[in-house]
DNA sequence: ATCAAAAACTAATAAGCGTTAGTTTTGTAT
DNA sequence: ATACAAAACTAACGCTTATTAGTTTTTGAT
């Protein structure tokens, strides 16, 4: 009989996952070898191979598990029923969420997508692309209805993904400001800066 | 008689350097072989090795010279006799010029420094906390003049920094948005999130 | 207890890395 | 022209890498 996949909601392959994003985000995709990643799961290098087709897939599973959680979310925020700046809003505090909840995936996704093999680097830069122009979109519709000033909807975008992505910074001022303070103060900057 | 250094103001060494920095942001740091940056200066590899100690050396080339760049020109800002919210103005114009003037130089610094070996690594990173540190006081004296609004400095230096970071992203949509632009919309977004 | 599948192990491979050694070419001052 | 140093070259080293092959151990259902 064939088995069927541990009851629990994370397979080996998920630890290994995970066990590989933390160390991709310390060290770096092309510093971390198989052997550290091996170690970090408690096993040799060779018994990955049991689990995972390659190391690269490794790098793909972080980097579209991220990018799709983003677009999904995207989505959800378009189809509310809000004024557009609270959708903005919802976005912004999205993107924070996710920097504090999945930091190492995010970051690695952030910084090592380089390193994805064709045709997955396509593929994660057209997703990209579309996400940044439905942001901006999004944008230009809080200019039309006048909800915001009269900026540049892509500077704007590229503003408020940057800054939220400087969250990396933050970890190590981790234990002088309240997750609560930061948020907030952020948020309001990134929303004043464009409020009408 | 010895050689006195080619009268140009570029060595052959700073050739190695400026190539292999344009690499280093292309393909990340250890991504990049020897081999690579030999090709792009028109030689063999074993041949870089008259003019340069070893690879890491060209990463703290960069990294040191980016340093030293922001931390030499914060100092101008704080001695200047202007508002305090002048001097932060005069900053974030700083970081978007050095990030259109020498993206490669800035781009590695900001992602690459991890891989510079001890004593460097360290010394780089107090720099940047002790910038850090300057840069949050220059908020907290405009929050105490009244000028800007009672947020956290390091929230507010966390957001600045970042967001001319994101000066990355821009290159893609570099042919659409001219660079005062640019450089407007991105300062007065970041200075009126915290202008009284 | 048995047996098959899953997953661990050891050993090894080919390729690429930064770097060194040793030699030849190039350039310049006399 | 000669001589010397700077800088190029080829060859090769020792090491690390991701990955494969082949074998043994572990696991779980009957």
């Amino acid at each position: 009989m064939a088995k069927i996949k541990p009851a629990k909601n994370s397979s080996k392959k998920d630890v290994i996952i995970t066990k590989a994003a933390t160390l991709f985000r310390t060290r770096g995709f092309n510093a971390t070898s198989m052997r550290e990643i091996a170690a970090a799961v408690g096993v040799e290098a060779p018994s990955l191979y049991n689990h995972i087709g390659s190391k690269s897939e490794l790098l793909q599973a972080v980097c579209f598990k991220v990018a799709d959680e983003f677009t999904t979310q995207l989505t959800a925020a378009e189809n509310n029923k809000q004024d557009t700046l609270a959708k903005i809003e919802t976005v912004i505090r999205f993107h924070i969420k996710m920097m504090l909840d999945e930091f190492d995936e995010v970051y690695v996704a952030n910084r090592d997508w380089k390193h994805l093999p064709e045709p997955f680097l396509n593929n994660f830069l057209q997703q990209r692309r579309s996400y940044e122009k439905r942001l901006a979109a999004l944008i230009e519709e809080g200019i039309k209805k006048k909800e915001l000033k009269n900026i540049n909807p892509y500077v704007a975008v590229l503003t408020m993904l940057s800054a939220v992505r400087g969250l990396e910074l933050w970890q190590r001022h981790k234990k002088n400001i309240s997750i609560q303070t930061l948020e907030d103060d952020m948020v309001n900057h990134l929303l004043n800066g464009m409020k009408k």
